[in-house]
DNA sequence: AGCACGCCGACT
DNA sequence: GTCGGCGTGCTC
């Protein structure tokens, strides 16, 4: 057991494998699989973690690991397996994978350096450099413009050497604790000695006579309302030290939050909850859906049954969408939890983000509520893990390695032999129709706990605000409403579904919206060659002058933005204080929650803003909720489009009225027929499901097909498409006769940083040697994706094809 | 990926 | 001669 397998820290096939390493003597005891190590790697050295120890190498020349970067292995076994399985499962490298896994600061930092050797002279340019340092760091030489061979030279004569650091990012954020440093006798007798004009030394010194423990510096220097320079004087005089302690970055006030019991359940939520808790007692592993219309109580389903599994000992995961959104959900899991909560989300720095994960590590705590990578949490005796939101595609990661954090939670939860939930009020089909076929275990909360009815929703059509000369963006209905909010003294939230604008062709006449012949997906509109494409298929037109269907002039894409709105509303209703959140506004960190409070605060009757303001808010005074363009998602280039729109309508709906105060949904539109508008609009889920799975049935997209997106870019058109057509012919080869390779077609963005893209889609059911299938063939590619600068991507489970 | 090596043309 | 550009091959 002298040998270590390491997955190196470098991103390239060729290297995607484990690597063998003695290990020296003195780390034989200490080295464990899932411990970052640093070795030797060619000339330099680089980072790697230990995948295994073995007693034997095929290889001969083996080097020693230089040196063990952790005291206890940062991937548990399991998570060891898990990266494996991860990065097969995408077809991404190992490294990436594993360090997928861990918070940002536990990657390697590189840095190169020169050790001045002997006191001989150096050329004069690099002599200077050092001026009498021993040494230099690289980046000084570069920056210098010291010229490349000056320093070959000084190296071949020996004079300087060069050496490759690896630097670990980890910055731990440390406290300054005062005790005192003499027996309380010695104290005493100093206390006595001192001038009656040193007062502030003087009650300081008496603080610890009568408590010598440690105090915490900032909080002593509060409680006595003076300076470092008192404690400094009792240092000098031997009488107190200071000590430094490493504390986490704590980015919640535990104590703040209110401690909160469970609430009774209604016999709908312990219908639910019980084969879960079930599941939980016998440690067995089943999937379930809990679809559970807005406000009926999912979130309490879910800490009841983690108050089960702490109880058991073990511990939950639980992943929200994009928590930063949703202070509401912190303050229920810590309410419930306290301080055995970690938080793991986007808005949080590095290094707090690195202290939650330490707090899980050390076990420290028994829960982590986080967005799509808390997954990963490195617990060892998982007893629950929850998806909240299930259908929010933020749990699909978009860049290597191109995860859905579903996928993983289910690896994890067969591993851990423990349920896994996914709620939603509005599921995924892949998911609902993985319910219906009873792979997952449904379980359907129809009623809102405080019997509510759902808040009206009222569709306005707005061909016929066109045809009464209304051409604004606001309803005569939507603006009627806005106002009698007003003067209730209630709140409003508008929506603006800016997403997709300007890429589809819409007639502002009929609401006809130019569609593909083959592929029923919309167009979209290429501005440069002014030509509509279809990113699925090869087909393409011109951009029409006239509507084909009613044959006005009209027919355009589409383009606005929430400042525009803004500035129409302030001139429509000019007594209304109105609140904009988009992009532009919430760019500054903290600048989210500083709007949302002001909402809450009232301080404005009108909050206008994009897909953001519709997840997971809850005012009490909002009363209406008008979604200002329900279909301009509809018509994106995405076989999801009726599904997101229904979801969001659906999700938007719900902000409305969620308390005493009845509430009402105003949906503009210009296809107020389509279905998942109207099904929308009556809450029915189950219709939608049933006619959106016809559509997807019709055109053979998931969840009657799987995908899989190949795409290939290149800087050269040419080498791009042909690579491509290459790929998609050498797919046809390998695969079962009932799946289709479609494309190659240019990719939705058809170039990117000067880099020209394809891609090619396969839709198979059945096709159990695909991913080796692929791999084979995007292999003969190797030379050139090295030499060429060509680039070949997989996406095994395609969410975003826009 | 990132580094060294080695071959070849250009230039003081 | 020698400087420096880039193609090639290797990394336990």
């Amino acid at each position: 057991m002298m040998i270590a397998n390491v997955i190196v820290d470098v991103p390239a096939i060729p290297i995607n494998q484990t690597f063998d390493y003695r290990i020296p003597e003195r780390f034989q005891e200490v080295l464990q699989p899932g411990m970052r190590v640093i070795v030797p790697f060619g000339p330099r050295k680089v980072m790697g973690f230990v995948t295994g120890k073995t007693s034997k190498s095929s290889y001969d020349k083996l080097k020693d690991i230089a040196d063990v970067l952790d005291l206890t292995p940062v991937l548990t076994s399991e998570l060891l397996d898990l990266g494996r399985w991860l990065a097969e499962d995408t077809l991404s490298l190992y490294i990436t994978a594993f360090q997928a896994m861990l918070p940002q600061v536990l990657k390697a930092n590189y840095k190169k350096e020169l050790e001045r050797l002997s006191e001989a002279p150096l050329p004069e340019e690099l002599e200077s450099l050092f001026a009498g340092r021993d040494f230099v760091p690289y980046v000084e030489i570069e920056t210098s413009g010291v010229h490349y061979n000056q320093v070959q030279k000084a190296i071949q004569d020996g004079d300087v050497t060069v050496h490759y650091l690896v630097k670990s990012r980890v910055t731990r954020k440390l406290v300054t604790y005062i005790k005192p440093s003499r027996d309380v006798h010695l104290l005493e007798e100093a206390y006595r000695d001192l001038s009656n004009r040193a007062k502030k030394q003087k009650e300081l010194l008496a603080y610890f006579i009568e408590r010598p423990d440690e105090t915490e510096l900032s909080a002593l220097l509060k409680k006595f309302g003076t300076t470092r320079s008192a404690v400094n004087s009792l240092i000098d005089k031997q009488l107190l030290e200071t000590s430094q302690k490493e504390i986490y970055r704590n980015p919640y006030d535990d104590q703040a939050f209110e401690q909160t019991e469970a609430l009774k359940l209604t016999e709908q939520q312990e219908l639910a909850i019980e084969p879960i808790k079930q599941d939980i007692r016998e440690n067995h592993h089943n999937v379930f859906l809990v679809h559970g219309v807005t406000g009926s109580g999912k979130t309490e389903i879910y800490l009841q049954a983690i108050q089960d599994v702490i109880a058991k000992g073990q511990e939950a995961i639980v992943l929200v969408p994009e928590i930063s959104l949703t202070p509401q959900m912190v303050r229920r899991f810590k309410g419930r939890f306290g301080s055995s909560v970690a938080v793991m989300h986007s808005a949080l720095s590095n290094g707090e983000k690195y202290d939650e994960w330490r707090r899980i590590h050390q076990k420290e705590v028994q829960v982590v509520v986080g967005a799509r990578s808390a997954i990963f949490a490195p617990f060892e005796n998982i007893g629950i893990i929850i998806i909240d939101e299930e259908h929010e595609n933020s749990y699909k990661q978009e860049d290597q390695p191109r995860y859905h954090a579903r996928d993983v939670a289910i690896r994890r939860g067969q591993n851990h032999q423990c349920p896994v939930i996914l709620g939603s009020a509005t599921p995924s089909l892949e998911s609902y129709a993985r319910a219906q076929k009873g792979v997952y275990k449904l379980s359907t909360l129809s009623k809102r706990t405080n019997d509510k009815a759902m808040p009206h929703v009222e569709i306005v059509d707005m061909r016929n605000e066109l045809h009464a000369g209304n051409r604004s963006m606001f309803s005569r209905s939507l603006k009627e409403k806005v106002e009698q909010c007003l003067s209730r003294g209630e709140q409003t939230v508008l929506l603006l579904n800016r997403r997709g604008y300007s890429t589809f062709v819409m007639c502002r006449e009929c609401g006809h919206v130019k569609e593909c012949p083959h592929c029923d997906i919309a167009l979209t509109f290429h501005k440069n060659s002014n030509q509509l494409k279809c990113h699925y298929c090869a087909y393409e037109e011109p951009m029409p002058t006239y509507c084909p269907s009613c044959s006005s002039d009209l027919i355009r894409f589409f383009g606005t933005g929430t400042q525009r709105i803004e500035e129409a509303l302030t001139k429509l209703i000019p007594e209304a204080r109105v609140l904009r959140m988009d992009v532009d506004t919430t760019r500054r960190k903290g600048a989210h929650e500083k709007l949302l409070n002001q909402f809450a605060n009232k301080e404005a009757d009108i909050l206008l803003g994009t897909q953001m303001i519709a997840k997971g808010l809850d005012f009490e005074n909002v009363t209406l909720v008008g979604v200002l363009t329900a279909d301009s998602m509809l018509h994106l280039p995405d076989f999801r489009s009726a599904e997101k729109t229904f979801q969001l309508l659906t999700q938007v709906s719900g902000r409305a009225g969620r308390h005493d105060l009845p509430g009402e949904v105003i949906v503009q539109t210009y296809t107020p027929e389509h279905y998942s508008i109207e099904l929308a609009s009556q809450y029915d889920y189950e219709k939608f499901y049933q006619n959106e799975m016809r559509v997807r049935k019709k055109f053979q997209y998931p969840p009657f097909v799987f995908l899989a997106l190949i795409t290939v870019s290149h800087q050269n058109h040419v080498t791009a498409a042909q690579t491509a057509q290459r790929i998609a012919k050498g797919l046809w080869n390998h695969i079962q006769t009932e799946t289709v390779v479609l494309g190659p077609t240019p990719s939705p963005i058809p170039r990117i940083k000067d880099r020209y893209r394809y891609q090619c889609m396969v839709k198979y059911k059945q096709e159990p040697n695909l991913r080796a299938s692929i791999q084979q063939v995007i292999r003969q590619f190797d030379d050139q994706v090295r030499k060429d600068d060509l680039q070949i991507t997989v996406d095994m489970q395609p969410y975003q094809l826009i």
